[in-house]
DNA sequence: CATGAATGAGTCTTCATTCAT
DNA sequence: AATGAATGAAGACTCATTCAT
């Protein structure tokens, strides 16, 4: 197949990525085999390393996917309306997170959490993830500035610090929704809510 | 015998535990082998089969170690001030966890990130965080209930709902604090205050 | 068509070798990989198996190369000078071994001690040697035959023998350059000077 | 077998070694895998990865045990006999030759023809080699000093270019008898004989 | 004819666990 | 009870060769 490359090439790279984050997805990153990466991609072994040198490479991979594609349609939610509360930001944001962990092809909240882990003691992981989640609290910072425009929340504090705790809700959430499993867009909007003041 | 036997079982386990949270806090569980466990712990491998059956229940007795620890000292914090707000309750727990981080023998918290992502695939696992966190979650819903009580927060709104966001500030604090490394208890907490009805 | 297709063919064929015969010096055989020839040759994969069928017809045809290299000189320098003495013919060897070795495209020397490792175990390796070092010997039996008839040699002896000895000093000036470093074709005439009659 | 250490370990060490060089000799370093190496040396993968880090380990110490048993009987051989000729040295250095490549345990010859291929791109091996060479053709450095003393051999030259000279035989010896095979220590030291002064 | 992506058997190495002493 | 050498089933990765385009 000697013409193909570019499109094909990245096509390929997806196709293995998203066999890999399905693996990763149900069993982890350690308890997935390149064996178990390269049956779901339905490729052979040697084509799956012409595509990535290394099964870190793939772990990265899937990490930086998994985090881009939710920090990419946060963008645009948080871009979408103007008059941004703080509640209607983390219910969308939560609410983004429990529609992609839905669909198919591996819940990404789960590969998110394998990331998490990973970070601790990989540093190519760590910085992805670092990259990611600074971008992603960044639009928090925004939404809190706005806030704090209204009147609604302290103007003196540290929009940083208001975002932190925004931004920080969000794993709480991806986490309980998991191992506890009684946890909804619904229900923890609603908590909030009655925490703000009204 | 069976005295002796006993508490000797007990600190021999103690001290396995302790030596594999400190492998573990280093490079997460899976990178940690059974040699570095045994090696760290000073025993022969002999000796550590002889206290756990594999390594799957070492694993599990970090993770149980690990979140218990959290929890323990938490219920004497929350059981302790009488009028305990949401705010003063999540800046106890704040405070509390970047202590335990930075204690010697392994930073817990490290620990316990490794424990939610082994949890998604490991019941097990999965059980025992479950529990422990439905726990420390409880304490949160009291907290709630008080601040209803005395009218600052919404009497309409379940509190284990409001327990749900205040508990879930927790993970997001020690993920920020491992892999973005700008928070602390302090910014956290100012964060939260400026969100909440002064 | 036969006529440029045949030209054609050995240059490309000359072309492979030149790529393997540097990769090989560099890295012996089994380090070369066929990816290694194939770029080093600006060649496709499918082209160069188009002009030899296998790594191992490749690794022949430069040990083949190497090997007849090295004959093909000596067979005009021993014609060349009538009275050649032991001692001239062995300097005139030990000379072109080191000329050769220092020309650009992969030092000969390294290829040839390949290919007596080869030889052990690989039968189409050591019937090519076998065949070029009984050649390269016989020039030498002509050596020792005309010093024989001059009364400088001992007219007793198999001129088999004599040659066996003066065709057997090369190995060992070879292995002595590139693993010690410290021999010369100077130093070893004149070591071989002292110890023949005067 | 907790308590076995120390011979055992060094037996053990020994086991593998032979049988690695029983392999090497028959197939080479790059042919002999490391499941023919378990095998041949009846303990298990982990056993034997226990004793040598790595397949190069294990090739470095067979290389090492090759050439040092050659040199190791050398130097009793060329202390024994009081005036030991340039000839006679050769001589005993070639029938010993003869000798340890027919021994049982595979032809350490052969090995040793493994090994210089092997030095010129494995810098242990080639450390190897070059200590055990200069060790060896050290000896017959002495050989040449005793002959000039004698007024058997010129005593201007250089007497290490005479030890290259007469080291230098040995892998001349050692290549075609294994390569083709007609050459015995009779008829090289024959040869050496004829051209020497009588 | 040429291309070079794809193949997949085979390589080295690790590591949880056992058991003879 | 304790020891730690031994086990061997996986695991990640390579590379000579083929064949669809």
């Amino acid at each position: 197949m000697p013409k193909v490359s570019d499109e094909h090439r990245l096509a390929r790279r997806q196709q293995i990525v998203a066999a890999a984050r399905t693996c990763v997805a149900e069993q982890g990153f350690h308890k997935t085999t390149m064996a178990d990466v390269i049956r779901a991609s339905g490729l052979s072994a040697g084509a799956v390393y012409g595509y990535f040198k290394s099964k870190d490479e793939i772990v990265a991979a899937i990490a930086d996917d998994a985090l881009s594609s939710v920090d990419r349609l946060f963008e645009e939610i948080l871009a979408r309306e103007e008059p941004l509360t703080p509640l209607a930001a983390l219910e969308a944001a939560v609410e983004h997170v429990a529609f992609v962990a839905g669909q198919a092809g591996g819940d990404v909240t789960k590969v998110g959490i394998q990331a998490w882990a990973e970070a601790l003691h990989n540093d190519a992981i760590k910085a992805i993830a670092s990259e990611k989640y600074r971008m992603l609290r960044g639009h928090f910072v925004e939404v809190a500035r706005r806030a704090q425009a209204d009147g609604t929340v302290d103007p003196d504090t540290d929009p940083e610090y208001i975002a932190q705790v925004l931004f920080g809700l969000i794993p709480g959430f991806i986490l309980q929704r998991l191992i506890l499993g009684d946890v909804t867009p619904q229900t923890y909007t609603a908590g909030l809510a009655a925490l703000l003041p009204r």
